[in-house]
DNA sequence: TCTGGGGTCCTAGGACCC
DNA sequence: TCTGGGGTCCTAGGACCC
């Protein structure tokens, strides 16, 4: 039997939100930057700079804002459309190098490099970098293993490269590098499990590797046998090229500042089930269930801590905005208890299914139905021409922005040619 | 004072059935 | 009313990812 070897490159963006809003902003290259959360909460992205002054990731911003003004680090708050935007152009880029890729996330996609020969992989990963800087303007780092997991640890690795290329394919020294990858480094081990490695001696993604796999299932569970098995070079989480359509859909934002009153929740619950339920729409599906919930902040101890859900099985699976507010806010009113001050609102829509799987309710009325149908549709397309929240229901409020905090805005906006980077020519 | 948002998958346990 | 064994399906909660 002709065996092939499985040749998987992760591409990476490095810092990837800090190096978007370089592109519309060079003086800030080579400045320490770092991008917020949503409502200016933490530190999501770092520059290099930024990681020099120990600044650490997912770290509330007012625990290093001293940091931040000493050293004159420049602050920004997210811009998801403008990120999004990038990372499509960059998806796109990265197509033309391998049919199969699976894009796992914002800033990172695997691509299928078994048609390369070994000899050629590292300056095909080259010329990936290349094209992206050149065409995108975003840097990014390369790692290249046998699997999945082993190119997240060669990309670990790649990260710390000048090159920026990690090649553990032609590397005769694999086991070496594994043994400076910290166990919680590896990928698909987080918190719990590097608790439990730990104490058993497992601190190295080599010595993982070389577990009894016994041992591995009996004391976690596939996923963490899997996770070694590939540390071993076997294959066990193949690589997805077609992006299969969303499970659940959530929509939750936390307040700006602290809400109590029910008047308020309701704003927010519905303006997050709107979106929620365009997000659905977009994707031509219909949901059975909305669960709607509510929390004050989990990090004030000595206050009253509470969180509740609710959830509401829908009698007919439906994709309809007024539908799906009116339940949401049935929910709500279940769980609102007006002693509290609460911190976040959000709303869940699941066991989402494609429109077509499902015919036409049988009780329904079609009349009312298509009606109905044709509304959100309309509604859709004038928010997609005129801009979000162009026409909305008049429960969302149109106060709640204020409740937003978002003060470092670079306000780039791809779609409009203002925001269009100089570029010199020489 | 101030601590993100959006996902997936696995597992244990309950409900139900024969 | 008591007794057994085996199977499926569903769901809540936990762990993980970026």
């Amino acid at each position: 039997m002709l065996y092939r070897k499985n040749k998987i490159a992760l591409v990476d963006c490095n810092s990837f939100y800090v190096s978007c809003e370089r592109l519309f902003n060079p003086s800030i290259i080579k400045k320490p930057v770092v991008v917020l959360s949503s409502n200016d909460g933490c530190v999501i992205s770092r520059s290099t700079e930024a990681k020099i002054l120990d600044i650490k990731m997912g770290e509330p911003y007012f625990k290093v804002e001293k940091i931040i003004k000493k050293n004159n680090v420049k602050v920004f708050s997210s811009n998801y459309s403008l990120y999004g935007d990038i990372s499509r152009r960059i998806m796109k880029t990265l197509k033309q190098f391998s049919p199969q890729i699976e894009i796992y996330s914002i800033d990172e996609a695997f691509l299928n490099l078994s048609s390369i020969k070994d000899e050629d992989l590292f300056e095909h990963g080259n010329k990936i970098r290349r094209t992206v800087l050149k065409w995108t303007g975003i840097p990014t780092s390369i790692g290249i293993g046998t699997t999945k997991t082993l190119s997240k640890a060669a990309n670990h690795i790649a990260k710390k490269e000048k090159s920026g290329i990690f090649d553990l394919i032609n590397s005769e020294q694999i086991d070496k590098f594994l043994a400076e990858i910290k166990i919680n480094d590896v990928w698909g081990v987080g918190r719990q499990l590097t608790k439990f490695y730990i104490k058993n001696g497992i601190n190295t993604a080599y010595q993982l590797k070389n577990m009894n796999n016994g041992w591995i299932k009996k004391n976690t569970n596939v996923f963490g046998s899997r996770t070694a098995m590939e540390l071993k070079g076997v294959s066990c989480i193949s690589l997805e090229p077609y992006q299969e359509k969303r499970k659940n859909c959530c929509v939750s934002r936390s307040f700006g500042k602290k809400v109590t009153t029910l008047e308020e929740l309701k704003e927010s619950i519905t303006s997050h089930c709107l979106n929620a339920a365009e997000k659905i729409r977009i994707d031509n599906q219909t949901a059975k269930k909305v669960t709607v919930f509510i929390r004050t902040s989990p990090f004030q101890k000595d206050k009253n801590y509470y969180a509740n859900t609710k959830d509401i099985d829908l009698p007919i699976r439906t994709n309809d905005s007024i539908e799906l507010v009116k339940q949401s806010l049935n929910a709500l009113k279940s769980i609102y208890k007006k002693e509290y001050r609460y911190q976040k609102a959000g709303i869940i829509l699941s066991g989402l299914k494609d429109v077509n799987i499902y015919r036409k309710n049988l009780f329904s009325k079609i009349n009312s139905e298509e009606k109905r149908t044709r509304l959100m549709k309309a509604i859709d397309h004038t928010n997609i021409k005129y801009g979000r929240h162009a026409l909305s229901i008049a429960q969302a409020g149109l106060k709640k922005k204020l409740n937003i905090k978002k003060q470092h805005s670079s306000k780039i906006d791809t779609a409009c040619f203002d925001f269009l980077p100089n570029v010199k020519t020489a």
